[in-house]
DNA sequence: TCAAAATTGACTAATCTGGTCAATTGCAGT
DNA sequence: ACTGCAATTGACCAGATTAGTCAATTTTGA
């Protein structure tokens, strides 16, 4: 059930763009209590689809499952990994387009993180086995690749490297996560991220004042 | 059904600790799906009792779930909130109790944390309508005793405390969460409490060093 | 105009739902 | 040993929900 799925390939690719998105974003939404407590009923009924259409083009309820999961790679992988900028030496400014490619991510594809970390953390019970593997590999390459060339030399001399990116990685999360909550249409959304934004970029100022030397006067 | 229930009163106080035990760690860990999501066939199953004497206690499935919402508060307020050290000015030390006294909460009550917090985000879904409201009261009592009394002076004078201090919580969340995942039985957990206490401590160490004005040496 | 493709939704058999209740067990008091 | 009450059981219920099917209909494109 979890060999690679092509997703270029596959059926519903050639469903019009704007019907697919529903079906897509409706299933990753249903799925985000884990495999079992998803309902094709839900997700056909919030996609507006019929009951028929869903099973004609996945097969059963794993397929479906299983597109989802290799979908939503592709698109994380396409859409953000891909696009940081490894080659920008300086860490935190690096970090600071990775929050802006992840705000457009997240924009875009409303559920997707959600599902992942869901199926990564409810792993046992989904029924994917190659799955944790892949998030792993992935979640490794990503750190490893966050970790490369980075002048260190910014960082202050007693200060980890390391655990600097750390504390920044955790705030960023813990930040975004503190204004995920109340409200939750995407109207709301679009009208606070200037806000969002020079707050961020508040945080952005606060770490280079205390995890880097002070520049030279 | 949401009005207050006093707990010390409720029936099920009077069973055996062991078993009621039981029944309300099964009871929370099922609901962290939600109210709708969770089945008391499952509860029952898991905490090896008949269906019958948990509608005995409860009479409803809601009745249940607003045990448990007041339970999981008056705990959590116990046996963690109450016992902060608020008197204790320099806020790294304090938030490095918090962590301790965090750990020998989740300790204690493996599921409730998450509960609580499942119970906040899905409060849409749940049938509780009190809820919400008590939730956000509790945590901005706390936030508001956390930043009460802080020595700011520590600070370095180019810091913000109240970012710092966000910044801290955020990491020692990250961090805690990092943690979690893989290893799941409590005698894991036990095993690694101390590495855990070291690595912990380093980043305290950082805070310090980053946040606080040099020690006049 | 026609065949192929896309789409529908009523239908199924199986399972699961919250909740009930008569019957059984365990136990304290006599 | 007997009684009476509380604790506990699990078979049972009617209704809802489940994943999946399929004959029938609509849409499409040539």
């Amino acid at each position: 059930m979890s060999q690679p799925i092509d997703i270029e390939a596959h059926k519903i690719m050639s469903m019009e763009p704007e019907k697919r998105g529903r079906i897509i974003n409706a299933a990753l939404e249903e799925f985000r209590n884990g495999f079992h407590h998803a309902s094709t009923d839900h997700i056909v009924r919030e996609a507006g689809i019929s009951k028929g259409l869903l099973f004609h083009y996945f097969g059963t309820k794993e397929g479906l499952y299983s597109f989802l999961l290799w979908y939503a790679f592709d698109v994380m992988v396409k859409e953000y990994i891909d696009l940081i900028n490894y080659s920008e030496r300086d860490i935190i400014e690096r970090l600071r387009q990775m929050v802006l490619l992840k705000q457009d991510l997240a924009y875009k594809h409303p559920n997707l993180s959600d599902f992942l970390l869901a199926a990564y953390t409810r792993e046992r019970e989904d029924p994917s086995d190659q799955f944790s593997g892949m998030y792993q590999a992935v979640q490794a390459d990503l750190t490893g690749r966050l970790y490369e060339n980075v002048d260190r030399s910014l960082f202050r001399d007693d200060v980890d490297a390391e655990k600097a990116i750390n504390i920044i990685q955790w705030s960023l999360f813990g930040y975004s996560n503190s204004k995920i909550g109340k409200d939750k249409t995407i109207g709301d959304y679009q009208e606070e991220y200037g806000t969002y934004l020079t707050e961020i970029d508040g945080y952005f100022k606060l770490f280079r004042q205390i995890l880097y030397k002070e520049a030279a006067s």
